[in-house]
DNA sequence: GTCTATAGTGCGATAGAC
DNA sequence: GTCTATCGCACTATAGAC
């Protein structure tokens, strides 16, 4: 008998949605989840920090992706234009055919506060990332600090509608309409 | 002699906040809390639901003082105006007399990822109050979700502004410098 | 106020990959 | 042989149920 077999990070994120889904997230136990992808509680935290990361894992290549193309874009302290080129990055991370597997998750994410506590810190650490990469391209830090702010909550607003029950228009669109309504806010003062 | 002293909850709270500072968060035990404040543990969850909420009670409050001012602002569909509305509501909870306080909360609250998490939910609940506040008003619903993120977004900024070291200059300063800077930000698109 | 499930950690043993 | 993923077990503290 194989002690492992390959892929059981894979498995075990699986297994956890599909139990979030079937019971409930707090009705789950580690252990269930272990079991059902055939590795034993221990190794579940091997991968995981704890119960809750197992639906956020791969959050930090979404950080990166947008930290190397702000990185990557032409030098200029304009924040407005930098901000569009992050925004144009996390478009690219959500593309169609994630929607559904992104809803399934999402609704499992809406059904309890300590789940949508730490996708709050994950955006939160999306911000400081962008942030950061805003300052090193000599944006002031209080104006980094403000756009990084609004540029992820243009992103949360926009990834909410996206997986919304019957929307059906792409990231980069509701984006783009969310930034226009967030024009026109700033604009009316 | 007395089986209890009353204030069990502002002494849960003073006791808390000493052990973490002493201890450290993970160290410090539900259980030492109670001992320090003079009850038991089973007392400790009758006021607060888990071990973080100690430091983040009356926090209702804020959004209270925050969405009766917004209701109470003058009919208007200006996001915008009534932003301006929730911040100035905002800043009155925040008086130097605090300060000292909220610094060394804040040093413990930023010392311990699992508290920073607390805090951006809480963040996320007044942005759900102010979203849904805007929208009472007139205002349509993916505007009134933007303002209400970039709004509490310049809190949040401004809040942590107001806490750093040397930093002696008032809330609403900092959140009229901050809304500048996002001003500035959105004009340049 | 007591009793219990389970999340999460530390450490050592072991099996398989190379 | 080394290296690393997995496992087993003992343990504490949180948090909820009774």
């Amino acid at each position: 008998m194989v002690r492992w077999q390959p892929g059981a990070f894979e498995r075990l994120r699986s297994a956890a949605l599909e139990l979030f889904e079937e019971t409930g997230y707090e009705q789950a136990t580690v252990a269930g989840i272990a079991a059902r992808a055939g590795v034993t509680e221990r190794t579940f935290y091997r991968y995981f920090a704890d119960k809750r990361e197992v639906l956020f894992a791969g959050g930090e290549d979404l950080q990166r992706l947008m930290a190397d193309a702000v990185a990557a874009a032409p030098h200029t302290d304009d924040a407005a234009r930098l901000v569009a080129v992050a925004l144009d990055a996390l478009a690219t991370a959500f593309p169609d055919e994630l929607r559904a597997h992104a809803r399934r998750r999402g609704a499992v994410v809406k059904s309890q506060p300590a789940l949508l506590e730490r996708e709050m810190l994950k955006l939160e650490s999306l911000k400081a990332t962008l942030s950061t990469a805003l300052a090193k391209h000599g944006v002031a830090p209080v104006r980094a600090a403000v756009a990084a702010e609004s540029a992820v909550g243009v992103f949360h607003v926009s990834f909410a509608r996206w997986v919304a029950d019957g929307e059906e228009r792409s990231m980069a669109e509701l984006q783009q309409e969310a930034l226009e309504e967030l024009r026109a806010v700033v604009m009316w003062v």
